[in-house]
DNA sequence: ACCCACATGTAATGTGTTACATGATTTT
DNA sequence: AAAATCATGTAACACATTACATGTGGGT
């Protein structure tokens, strides 16, 4: 049950409608965790039940009314119990491995053009990441304790995806030759 | 609906009941695609309604009847059509990196033990996997276009698992100093 | 005229996990 | 005596995806 974890790390430190909070997963956050915003306005509904948000509602003029959520105690006590304690890892499911296993039965070119595919796919993973890093993270030896963390983040899905770069191209090269 | 071709690609070559398939996936293709064993049954039962596999009963003597599973042709078909189509990559979930983003809220110990645990699991998987690479596939570049298939599955693990230990080590670095 | 941003939601379906259930045989 | 292996399944629940639904205002 992270995805509520997950609401309350963006709710940490700024309130936040179920809309931006949705923003903030497809900016951040939502590389590490997705999820749509059905899924995070059933989420904040059952967690303003359970206390860990609150939720005032905000009329606008030309707008829809919006409800804006705060954390509160209990939920930053939530949070961080959840820091706290080890997650277990996500086992990762990828298709195109699963594929592999039975590549011998088609033609090389289909197994190519996915490769390629997703090779496309992590180089334009990097290179986002790099501008992420250019933009946000200039000088990360300078940066304050909090920053850096989330920099640290930043660096896994370099690592990641620079690991997906590298294996593409040697796959690449087995089936080509 | 990758569960039900994971399943087409152990009975490819080989038929099964519902436990070995489950065994197949928890030692091979387990470590790119998780099922456990009342997925695969509820799955088998409606890829038989389907066609996709055939099931016999096979009556033993000590042990409970068992069920043997085959692919039947049109099973076949469908699996050279799913290997045909590129599949879209699973987006990677991983809690820890989720909490980098509030990290500076809790204790480094913390930080650091998990880390650890991380670092440990990256490490175990990757000897695994030396071990796989040294029984089966030990001379990679004399491996039958088949097995060189296979093996880069496996040097995929390999190459995701260095990324994870380099990245810990590095993170490491910066919350021990 | 059409699409995007804002802002909210419900409902149906699909997929995965956890718990429960049975029962003999073999190994420690 | 206890645990692991063989072999099957059901049921409840949790979580995720897809589709549907509404309505304004601003930009191309």
């Amino acid at each position: 049950m992270s995805l509520r974890h997950a609401i309350l790390v963006t709710l940490s430190d700024t309130e936040g409608t179920g809309y931006e909070i949705t923003q903030r997963f497809t900016s951040g956050l939502g590389h590490f965790w997705q999820a749509s915003h059905q899924q995070i306005y059933q989420e904040l509904k059952r967690m303003a039940r359970e206390k860990l948000v609150s939720a005032r509602a905000v009329a606008q003029e030309t707008r829809p009314t919006k409800k804006i959520h705060r954390i509160t105690a209990t939920g930053r006590k939530e949070l961080k119990r959840w820091l706290s304690v080890p997650s277990k890892r996500q086992p990762t499911r990828n298709a195109f491995l699963i594929k592999l296993f039975a590549a011998h039965l088609i033609d090389r070119d289909h197994i190519i053009t996915e490769l390629e595919a997703q090779l496309a796919h992590h180089r334009d993973l990097l290179a986002h990441y790099g501008e992420l890093e250019a933009l946000h993270f200039p000088e990360p030896e300078k940066l304050p304790f909090k920053y850096r963390c989330m920099y640290l983040s930043l660096t896994r899905g370099i690592a990641s995806e620079s690991a997906g770069i590298q294996w593409c191209e040697d796959s690449l090269a087995v089936f080509r030759k």
